[in-house]
DNA sequence: TATGAATGAGCATTCATTCAT
DNA sequence: TATGAATGAATGCTCATTCAT
């Protein structure tokens, strides 16, 4: 049970499987996919996603997981934030997320945040295991700052949940179809971070 | 057809269709939630409620309308902006939103949204309907404080998305059950009032 | 109630519902029409139908009780057969049918057979109403031309049978879309003449 | 797929669920037979009736096939047919349809003779399948005697029209409940090959 | 472990018929 | 008599899940 090989050959077929039900989520949607679709798209029986997963829900919540694991891996926060420049910190913040979503899985996304808001297992562990880390590691990094005095003294934590907040809504109304945000995206780092640094106030 | 009485009789019924499948669907969710269970709720028999719409998917329409139209009617800019102060009327504009989710309808915002994000048909009528009127809106009052010169220049519609971004992302980190958003929700108009104008950068 | 005012009223909606339903039934086929289909065509509401007629199939009822007035109207057999030649009255007997049809009532005649072949009601009704007393009728000529030696002397049961059955089956290949039959449709009645009287045999 | 026991396995099943079916239609028509009716008589699961047929009207289908396959399957035409007296071959012509229907599946013909004149489909495949297949035959048998100068010569198409619709029309009489052919269906054969082969006229 | 046939609960939708007005 | 809104039984079909092989 503990042969490496098998673990090897395990984690390999839930990729194979969760690769498949990613590609065909993002096409058509978590209800109207049917097991059998994912199943024909991995090149494996239905029967067979059983062993590997508990049910279909179970399959968004190993495709979340993913998600998150990909996430970890490419942020890193510098060890010395005060060498760091407050403006091109934030501007690579928002980069990440919003290129990266650009990229490939806003289809997915739109999937996964559907079922999400809608579905308590998936909701709790995409809190914990997504938002709360992220919210947390935001958190540290703005304490830093406000210690060093490069940012006002504010409410940290609701500073964090606004601006991943604002991120989110961005993305929300990217995939709602909005043309204005389809057609500067690409500008979005850069102006979210004048706005959030320098405010819109006359002599604020 | 054009009989007047038949006419409130109709919208009567619809309403109160409408009304119940919200309640449900608030409960259950829109794909838990069966034509049974709404006709129950409404005390009326399955068949009827065809009578009065076109199909499930057709329910969550009526309901998105009658948010709209609820919204629209609730929301009124004063004709003379250049009057009023920039804080005040954002600490309003952040109050109205915020606060009628939380009174009574998260639940459904929740269901709705979740749906909308799914299902091309409504997501084109929200953005046409909802989304698209409110940022034009908010366009038009940004551009004339512009104008007074009561805000820095900027670019207003990316401005607009954002604020409207940062609102919709903030309800869904709460809909996500994040412990800060519920403990401080009512903070957040001041908050997200001085954020916005004054930033948090040191010399902004 | 036996206002003859009345009655004439009632015989006119009667005909106008028939109407209005063999025209959707001809279009649509039996069970795909539905009692809106026909009331909208005749120009009336859904109920008004059943205080003229007890259930949908008795629609159908009433629409093969018309077909069979209409046949017997338009048929009359000369009260002196022995004068007529046997060719010209079999030639006669065999157009009007088949011609009636193709003028305008295939559509029907498919969908009323197609009804009558599997419900009991209607079978019998029609075997009573049309199939008895058409061959109570060929039976009753062919005797007298046998009598009068006109004919050769056979089971005149049989070849009455035979003979409307041919013309029914005939009518029914050519509903299932026979080429030849379209094409030959008028030569029907010359050539089954010719065939009924002669035979294929040589030296017959 | 091609695994040969595979095959056969689908096969018995498909068998299986067209034999509960051809049952269950004879008994109570087609429209109201339920799928229910169908897999309880079959003694399988709903369902699976779903993988073998796409829909109702497929098992309709696969009766109509399995009917032409048995028909086939028993017709076979001597080679040298310029041995074989007309009138036997005739008497064997008719004998064939008129008392495989009588000893079995009357009830099944009625029904799907029915919904073939009804459905577009159904019909076309019925012509193309069996119908104009059994004409091609019948044509050539009767091409053969002509040139033998066996039967007169006539329009050969109109011929075998008139024939298998004379016996279709028969059978249809039948199926109404005609007493006569109730009595003398034996006869037929006989007769309709006297009445073919010498016609009714005197010295014709 | 892989398979995929079998399962059967579950549901949106239709529509003939009724009946209060 | 005419209306048409209300009814609710009825059903074809889907698909997540199981399990014998």
């Amino acid at each position: 049970m503990k042969d490496p090989i098998q673990e090897q050959l395990i984690a390999a077929r839930r990729t194979q499987i969760l690769e498949a039900a990613a590609k065909v989520f993002a096409e058509k949607g978590f209800h109207p996919t049917t097991i059998k679709d994912i199943a024909k798209e991995a090149g494996i029986a239905d029967g067979t996603i059983y062993n590997y997963f508990a049910n279909k829900p179970a399959l968004l919540i190993g495709i979340l997981d993913r998600m998150r694991a990909s996430a970890v891996q490419t942020v890193d926060v510098p060890a010395d934030l005060s060498q760091m420049d407050v403006r091109t910190f934030m501007h690579l913040y928002f980069r990440h997320p919003l290129m990266s979503l650009k990229t490939n899985n806003f289809e997915l996304f739109r999937v996964v945040i559907s079922e999400i808001m809608v579905n308590p297992e998936l909701r709790l562990l995409y809190r914990q295991q997504v938002m709360e880390p992220t919210l947390a590691l935001a958190e540290h990094v703005f304490q830093q700052w406000a210690l060093a005095q490069r940012i006002k003294p504010t409410q940290i934590p609701l500073l964090t949940r606004a601006i991943s907040g604002m991120v989110m809504g961005l993305t929300m109304e990217y995939i709602m179809g909005d043309a204005v945000l389809e057609a500067q995206w690409e500008a979005l780092p850069e102006f979210l971070t004048g706005l959030l640094m320098d405010g819109i106030g006359r002599e604020g």
